[in-house]
DNA sequence: AATTATTTAGTAAAAATTACTAAATAATAG
DNA sequence: CTATTATTTAGTAATTTTTACTAAATAATT
């Protein structure tokens, strides 16, 4: 959504494309070089920092919503989505403190409480993990702001996106024991110490510098590369990348991982 | 949902005390003696055999929702519930097949395309477990039938009915070993045999009989009784109860047995 | 050529799981 | 009243898995 037209279309005839009191947000973590972020967002009318989310197109299935939404977002395509929870406790947006005048202000709209908009929404909570370091953060016209926070140092958020994000982050961390990851967070080919470190980061807690690379190669989804990487005086580690194949049936039938 | 009146009171002006374009479906799981039922009900305007569900009011949480439904058709309150997924795939309900005169036939109510009833419906799935022999089962307005299906012996479902139960016993038999159960589905004191006959007949699984009652000791949430249970020329079992504030802790908290 | 920090193979110790044995038991049959 | 019986349940041995630790291999730099 980038111009007014476009705007003031989805508000006047939005419940014709969308389905109305169904929204999907997104907790969108980005890993690089062992920091772990979370994208949020600001909205013109509102405040204070928000997870990204939008609402469901008439024809779209939820995932391939959650993946518009996450690609408008990062132009970042098909990355790793998961459904974690959804949330509809009746005062979840607190909306009964819409102020039809901070709208006008913020939008150039008028917009009324009969609204297909101003109602009680139902929201499907799902996760991401890409690296943020390959995104392109975009705004569009009812965004002010875009960015990345560190997992540690995130600001309050608004509605129940604090709960959200307390809800995202375990169900990641416990999913993390049953998918395979890596995809669009580590270079093609990367060493076991980087995967390691992934997993540090991600799970937050320390992991066996011996055992566990060995763990993930019992997995059986890395393929040993016969090239070395450079990291200075030390030895060379080894190369690997994903057994795509192997990779693609984990992601499917689970895998499982101490 | 008891007499004609309010059920096209419902189909008039639910839109005003539910949330139209979201539903919630119920995968109640019902054990006893080891063996494990579904509920599954019919709809007056519906051929095939459904997963009972409803819609949402507008000043109820989601999990209330779920209870209340649960409630409505098996007579019993508060059973272990968990959100499990989320269903909204565009084409789910097959809604273009509705057919007007089918349900003025069944029902006596004239419906249009246009009401509230008949337009896309994004579904949220719950599960529940009960003891089956301790439900009454209730029918109301809508529904002709309503019956316990053995899990092996399920007929083919409408809509996407079959998938949400696929789903949902996955994620029962998964959250089998990350929540305590029993509560519901066991008589107060029950024996150790008793309860990992549940366990078996839950996880689908054969259990060794030694090692799995020792493993359901090691939780810490039995207490055992110094009464025994009377079967026969054999030595007889002790009984025991859950301790409830570990129980309850545990629910919380969640548990981990292997 | 020596130094260095890291990778990584290997193994020993500890813990957890599984498999198995057999004693304790209490109603019933004879 | 005793032998029989099938089940419960304590105990332990065998196996596997996990964790902790050691040290060799390595390659750019000094």
């Amino acid at each position: 959504m980038k111009t007014q037209a476009e705007f003031e279309d989805f508000v006047h005839n939005g419940h014709l494309h969308y389905v109305p009191h169904v929204s999907l947000d997104c907790a969108i973590f980005g890993y690089h070089e062992q920091q772990l972020k979370l994208l949020l967002i600001k909205h013109k009318a509102i405040n204070g920092w928000c997870l990204p989310g939008g609402y469901i197109k008439r024809t779209e299935k939820l995932v391939e919503a959650a993946n518009r939404n996450v690609k408008e977002r990062t132009g970042i395509d098909n990355l790793f989505l998961q459904q974690f929870k959804t949330f509809g406790d009746p005062d979840r947006a607190r909306l009964a403190e819409f102020d039809e005048e901070v709208w006008f202000k913020a939008t150039g709209l008028r917009i009324t409480k009969d609204s297909w908009l101003i109602d009680q929404t139902i929201s499907i909570g799902f996760y991401a993990i890409t690296d943020f370091s390959k995104t392109v953060l975009q705004t569009d016209i009812m965004t002010t702001k875009c960015a990345w926070f560190d997992i540690n140092e995130l600001p309050k958020l608004e509605f129940d996106h604090d709960e959200m994000v307390k809800e995202a982050l375990h169900t990641m961390r416990v999913q993390l024991y049953h998918y395979p990851i890596g995809y669009n967070m580590l270079p093609e080919k990367f060493t076991l110490t980087e995967i390691h470190a992934l997993y540090e980061t991600l799970s937050g807690k320390k992991l066996d510098v011996s055992n566990f690379p060995k763990k993930l190669m019992a997995l059986g989804l890395l393929k040993k590369l016969d090239e070395k990487r450079s990291i200075g005086p030390h030895r060379s580690p080894h190369l690997y990348i994903f057994d795509k194949e192997k990779y693609e049936a984990a992601l499917k039938n689970g895998v499982v991982l101490s």
